[in-house]
DNA sequence: ATCTAATCGAGACGGTACGTCGGGTCTTCAT
DNA sequence: ATGAAGACCCGACGTACCGTCTCGATTAGAT
């Protein structure tokens, strides 16, 4: 279909390119993706390509946010019980990350690539993330299951950094456990009411 | 303990490589860096280089490990007060990551870049300081302090795991902050009687 | 006729490297002659001279033939004599091979290196000096000078491989007198009447 | 076997090494051989290889002059007719070129790389071609069969160059046509009586 | 319907770095 | 005290990408 305008034949070519994008990084992994490659797969001149994109790392973030690459996780349940609901996010997430951990590896190696570029992978990438469990955890608050003067950044950065350094360190395997003892530690602190959960049991009860 | 590699290995090369890669990290970072400025650098034939190690990861991770590269943040203090004694830890930890934030990155980047030299980059670099902190953690375990049924791995992971990610995020000024949210959210769950510190009261239901 | 590769071609720096061939053969010779020598003089990034060229013999046979090496000695004078033309032919061939031996060497070198191009060597930078020659007795058997039935080709081939050998066997100083010799020798075999020439006289055979 | 002085051991490296030499270069040619790989394949250290030749070239022409390589040629035969012995020897030397004519152009490119060497392998490898084919013609000479007056270094550097401008040419297949022409060319003025032979009639027998 | 100007694909260009090969020198160790 | 083994520095190899820069061809919108 031909549009009106000749600026919107860059329609194709930007959907284009960001399905070679996401193609060649099933493929070949973020490490082997190269901007001559993308430009040859997906039909386009290496030009078209930096008119939009500086580098590598950015157009494999906007493959990223476009959905094209990791649209999964975004979401957090909510049953009522904060616990309960933190722990089926971590489920997920630590699932989603291990199903794709090169690009995830990728994604790291285009952040410390590009310091500049690193701001918005983080934005993009990792935001959606932070933010719907953020959010959970203020309607937590709101709900008067979470104490209110946690820092609940603290919590999101807690469990994202523990999940990238066991990517990371390629110890992938201990995700699961290493975010479940987490979120068994931070529960007391976290929760007005820390008994209604799996955590421990809180001080005082015992002995 | 006899050397993997046959005999008659230079020294003077090794030592000048080593030199060579950690005054080229902390002049251009780690994507700058390449074998053949290495080899430059140190004065020594790129065949030199390649005999000894597979790929740039490598020679990094080496360069880390001869504690050219980040020797510090390996004990842990022990006033007795296991709380005290973290977050002096942590305090330590985030300065001296603040002061080497590109070594810290490039580290990162070598790890996401080889999958096999990440294990022996997380056991070599970051090992010191889990392993002292874990120490510590034990010793707590031992006089009562630490429920022995707390994930230690879990808080080492979290506090190196958070620290990474600021990092990788560019967002080092919160370090600290988080830190020290992080460790008021875990001493609840991670403390016997949690009230001798300056975590937040629990939630009301001692005595 | 279209150019076998695609257009677009820079003659700018396809002229540098030629150039820059010639300027470097005259240095240093053939053997010390490097693509990235040719590429860092002209001032070229080497995927440059391997898209039109695939080989040092290859680039050195351009310069050759672009007539920047050897341009001179295509033409055979034409007196009417034979014997005399073939004498002022061979003293100026001589001449100009004795003023660039080491570009002679070169193209020596290139053409034992690389068997395919030797033959474009052996058509476009010998093929000249043969074809004047050849051209010169082909007229000499028109005016029935030269004997029908001799072999011409021969006559070229011996009096350029004579020229070669002696390069070849730094004996440069012998080769005016050789080639006089051989020239003495071929004449009576070659002309129909050769006593009108400075060869040495017939057996005595002649009335 | 062990020699009482350690000098002798050299002889056994010595033997090996031309036998190595002569072996890679049947399997691969001049170009790709290399020191490294005479010295594996003689069970040799590359010191040894550099204690007694200063570079390939070297090593090819003296295993050339051992009779390794090239061992054929030398003999010019003596039938009482040079003609007749020219023609011989003329066809043994251009099927003997044949037979290796990479080899030759392995000579050919040792020569042109090291003009100091080059010398020396002509004086070693053409050296006893010419002269054998020198000494049958001073023999001519004697039994009045060639005049004296005719230079025979020019006949046997025509012939010599002639064949090897055929081998650089590649274009081997029309040598003995060549070297025939040459012959029966140079023949009027080699000998006293050049009637006696195959050559072409001497001038003013026909018409 | 023709012209004009923007934009496209294609890919050549000057570069940097790659990882490998070979050259010639120097050192170690076993004989 | 010789000689194999091979590490060393060096320089060149040929390839892969980088990011910039033309080329024509295509085509949309103005004439």
């Amino acid at each position: 279909m031909v549009q009106s305008h000749p600026r919107r034949r860059s329609a194709a070519a930007h959907r284009a390119i960001l399905e070679a994008v996401r193609d060649l990084l099933l493929e070949s992994g973020y490490e082997r993706l190269s901007m001559d490659g993308i430009a040859a797969r997906a039909g386009v001149g290496k030009q078209t390509l930096y008119r939009w994109w500086p580098s590598k790392a950015a157009v494999v973030a906007e493959a990223t946010v476009a959905g094209l690459v990791w649209n999964g996780g975004g979401e957090v349940p909510e049953t009522g019980d904060v616990a309960v609901d933190l722990r089926a996010w971590l489920t997920v997430l630590v699932e989603s990350t291990a199903e794709r951990a090169s690009l995830v590896r990728a994604l790291i190696s285009a952040s410390a690539d590009d310091r500049g570029e690193a701001r918005r992978l983080y934005l993009r990438f990792t935001g959606p993330h932070r933010d719907a469990v953020l959010a959970r955890l203020r309607r937590g608050v709101d709900s008067g299951q979470v104490r209110p003067d946690a820092d609940l950044d603290a919590v999101a950065d807690a469990c994202v950094g523990t999940l990238l350094f066991q990517v990371l360190t390629d110890n992938e395997n201990h995700s699961a456990s290493r975010l479940d003892g987490l979120l068994r530690l931070l529960l007391p602190g976290l929760l007005v009411h820390p008994r209604t959960t799996g955590a421990p049991e809180p001080p005082g009860d015992h002995h």
